[in-house]
DNA sequence: CTGAAAGCGCTAACAC
DNA sequence: GTGTTAGCGCTTTCAG
């Protein structure tokens, strides 16, 4: 590979020239320089200019699992946003493991300007391992503590489960069900607290059977489902439990539609069902699914703004202030939510 | 940030120590150098070893689209791999892009030590960008040209698409239709060239119109089968046309069931439906559709392999040979197809 | 406007 | 075993 000697050479100038003709300096030979790049492929060497400048132009996005659709779609976001300013992003799954998060922002932080990132556990070690990196950090999703001191982009949560709530209570429903992600993250808790929070302004209490709590996960999803199904909180007639659902998330969601389907519930005759998250095909379900939809890429756009930001400003004195940016979710209706049956 | 000097000077050792022991040497005062590096929170600066040793331990990882559910677990599958033998990855999309993917490979080929492309275009030009590039690449789903002249993984199309369509006729069915991705492609190709073959094989002809070719996105299976409706090749009753319909990839299937949804069509009733590629819900939908399925983040392991093997031996005289690996694809039968309603 | 030269942090000869 | 040193390719003073 031709480096800024053979190109200096080749024009017949000093590599100072080079260098300052890819600055965008003027210099007389502008026209020769140009010619020999291209004559010769040159491109400047990254990690040269990387070691020289201590930047790197590359930021690393931390997710919990890059194949599930929301954060894919997520880094696609945050990809769009920082390739405009010639950025690029190195991504890497923490597969939900604070000790695996931990490993890979230690291997990466060295070649990266900033990190975007999904935190596995929004406990202090967390806070605290983010704050030792040194570098800008924005955070996606979910927090670190009450005080993260970072950027954060997320959505709100609260209103996407009130409105869900609302929903739930206009078309008539008294006994409704509720399968809730890990409480010790904001989405978990923000989701579920809400949801409550409006039954009961309502005067709706959930019955404490019906209410689940678990993993984030297709696979609790499932068993969740299943055990709501078993304790006879999920049918028809007089006693039955509930009729109706809230999950809080799309994997949740897809593992209890599995589950419902399996045990041959009717949506939305038997039960109304709502989740947060939309996901693929939810349109072409036999009862296509209500959702509070949120929008991954635009959260990624915003939290790549809030790094290139930050990143603009680091290490001087005059830091642009904290932000937390509160994207907008929305109720999509769609059908499988509907009026309980009389019983 | 500490470097490796103040390493040195606080275990009262030169540099080269503090390298060597680094690099797993046996030294004297090994104890007395971890007790520095751990004091002073020291890491070896990347950018440095990148440039002094010509290597990145980073791979570049470009395809069409990181949101799609396949490529974003070929990228995880890539990832798994790779993370083990303490490499990242760089991931870029190139919207199905030449001009897009060929910018994003010069702003990345030096910063890496090899590449994972499923590139945009199946052509020449790509084939000479890749070979400019100079670094071990693998080629994965598409080729370039006959003779690529790269490491090859992709999945057996040919055997997939004669599975569907065998399964097909041995249902019956003698009016199929098929609706296929752009033929300039190796997938594209394969799967429409294998299934029209078994058709004709068993003396099965598909109708021109009922015939379809076009990008490999949701809008174009959307198109597509909305085409298919209005000219009336699906429907019931004796002059209505095909029975059954191949759609060659999820993004397609997902438009086209969009499409015939929409316009009521009854699966299997009206319509047998049969595509290439799992995707998530598939089983929850009215009909649970049968597929051919193929293994995304096997996939990547298996590009991660040959990309890794091809790293350690490159430069060197005795380069491994080229490798194509074909992975299988199964039929996952669901209930989407059956027997054709007798007229 | 230009060139010479220093040096970013690291590894690998080389001499001891 | 160990230290000294050259130099990877680049940007940026510093003189001119």
């Amino acid at each position: 590979m031709a480096n800024i000697h053979d190109v200096a050479k080749l024009a017949g100038v000093s590599i100072a020239s080079v260098s300052r003709m890819l600055a965008g300096e003027n210099v007389r030979s502008a026209e020769a320089i140009r010619q020999a790049i291209s004559d010769l492929g040159y491109r400047p060497n990254a990690s040269a200019r990387g070691l020289r400048l201590g930047k790197h132009h590359c930021i690393a996005v931390v997710v919990p699992d890059i194949a599930n659709p929301y954060f894919a779609a997520l880094v696609r976001g945050i990809e769009e946003r920082v390739m405009t300013q010639g950025f690029r992003i190195i991504v890497a799954s923490s597969d939900e493991q604070f000790s695996a998060e931990s490993e890979l922002l230690g291997n990466l932080v060295d070649a990266v300007d900033a990190i975007a990132i999904v935190p596995a556990e929004e406990g202090d070690r967390t806070r605290r391992l983010l704050a030792a990196l040194n570098k800008p950090v924005v955070l996606i999703d979910r927090s670190v503590g009450e005080e993260p001191g970072f950027d954060l982009v997320n959505v709100d949560n609260t209103s996407g489960a009130r409105a869900a709530a609302d929903y739930l209570l206009s078309l008539g429903h008294r006994r409704i069900g509720i399968i809730s992600g890990r409480q010790d993250t904001v989405p978990g808790r923000a989701r579920h607290q809400a949801f409550l929070a409006t039954l009961a302004a309502a005067g709706v209490e959930v019955p404490v059977g019906a209410v689940k709590i678990g993993e984030f996960s297709r696979d609790f999803g499932h068993r969740a489902a299943q055990e709501l199904i078993q304790q006879g909180q999920i049918g028809t007639g007089p006693t039955a439990g509930i009729t109706a659902l809230f999950v809080a998330n799309n994997t949740m969601a897809q593992g209890a539609l599995l589950a419902l389907h399996a045990a041959g519930v009717s949506i939305p005759r038997e039960l109304s069902f709502i989740c947060f998250d939309d996901f693929d095909l939810a349109e072409l379900l036999p009862a296509p699914v209500t959702v509070i939809s949120r929008p991954a890429i635009a959260e990624g756009h915003a939290a790549a703004d809030l790094l290139l930001k930050r990143i603009e400003h680091f290490g001087s004195t005059n830091q642009p202030p904290l932000e937390h940016k509160v994207l907008p979710v929305s109720l999509t209706i769609r059908q499988s939510c509907a009026a309980p049956a009389i019983n």
